[in-house]
DNA sequence: ACTTATATTTAGGCAAAACTAAATATTTTT
DNA sequence: AAAAATATTTAGTTTTGCCTAAATATAAGT
């Protein structure tokens, strides 16, 4: 059996871990607004576990099970986000503390019947893929950040970073949502900012913003 | 702000609070199945918060606001019980369990969505009523338990009183299953069992059983 | 009414999961 | 390579929600 708390820093520990790296120590504390010696505590316990590889001073990694438990939290999460806005007419940028929550409801058999109650979706409302019952992704896309995009390429929207309410907020403002065709028309040297074109208009966007932006680009 | 203990608690005091009569320590202990103890301990810090009414020795009872509390989380077990049965196909003795846990999902308008998907339902699964938005049971059908009833009265199933796993499968291979019309046939005087007519068939079931059997009389 | 039984409370303890402050490692800068 | 800065761990504390054991209050039986 395992609590809420520990399925959070497994979730946080995959969210974290980019080719084969692990996560370090301060990077979980900001990840979880926590502070690094409460995460120290549980990367031990975790540890014992038998779900993370850790050694001190050099961060966490998640092994064959942690990372099939971490898998299950982001299928339920992202099944979830799915169930608030294509059943209960949810706004993407409302469902994701509620699917925070949800996530940690614990039934098997429920997470694969609301997966067939949704028709098996594949990505959810942010664009990001949902792992199968076998704890798998398949996601065949090709994507890249917008800040990476090279110019004139037409891209898709399909999902955020940083999937904050303001963020989301701010992008349905502009009408940047998902499925939109976007076109990087130039990159300003002396602030990295981006002017685009969407919807046949053009626009004006940060770095940062296309730092968080995800597009798939085949 | 308030822990699903707390919510636990003050659903328990619902379900023990007969005719303005409150719930003692010890049944809630039982029913709750934790030491008397524990329950001491909760009972002050949820009448200082401003819910419970508690004097030492004699027992707890909710007021006004805590009455709100509890009949909000009932309105949750009930509806999400509702949808699990109606939208994702569950059987009625297999619900109970995944809705303890739904009931604390925090966010009225999770709630307010889920009652409008369900199609406003009045009553969940196992025939009991389920509170509206405004925190109101509105139940005019006149119910008793099944060991009470008359003989050669005609009533119909609406509910159980336990909920427990065996008892619904109980019920079910008898098929004796929700909205079933019932005639007691005759009540046994050595034991107070029932041989009862159910569809065209007769059958005899414990006085155990009948009392825990909730039909609707008129 | 007094004794016994039952119910409830008090007192003290424990584990989980967070914290602060201090100590120690590691990394970066000069 | 030493000093400074940053990252991480250790040690000790707090709160929540439960527990056991002992003390006390209430209820029941004779």
């Amino acid at each position: 059996m395992r609590t809420s708390s520990e399925e959070d820093y497994l979730k946080a520990i995959y969210a974290l871990s980019y080719n084969n790296k692990g996560a370090s120590t301060n990077a979980l504390a900001n990840h979880l607004n926590m502070k690094a010696s409460s995460i120290t505590d549980m990367l031990k316990k975790l540890s014992d576990k038998g779900w993370v590889n850790y050694e001190k001073y050099k961060g966490a990694s998640l092994n064959v099970d942690g990372k099939i438990i971490a898998l299950s939290i982001v299928r339920k999460h992202r099944l979830w986000e799915t169930f608030l806005v294509n059943k209960l007419n949810f706004k993407w940028d409302e469902v994701h503390e509620i699917a925070e929550q949800l996530e940690h409801i614990k039934s098997n058999e429920l997470v694969d019947r609301l997966d067939d109650f949704l028709g098996n979706p594949k990505f959810d409302p942010h664009g990001d893929p949902i792992p199968n019952k076998n704890h798998e992704i398949t996601d065949s896309r090709k994507r890249s950040y917008l800040s990476e995009v090279e110019i004139n390429k037409d891209v898709i929207i399909i999902g955020v970073k940083d999937s904050s309410a303001q963020l989301l907020q701010y992008l349905e403002k502009e009408n940047m949502i998902l499925g939109k065709n976007i076109i990087v028309l130039e990159i300003h040297d002396f602030d990295k900012s981006l002017r685009i074109s969407i919807n046949g208009k053009e626009l004006n966007i940060s770095e940062r913003v296309a730092q968080n932006v995800l597009v798939q680009t085949n």
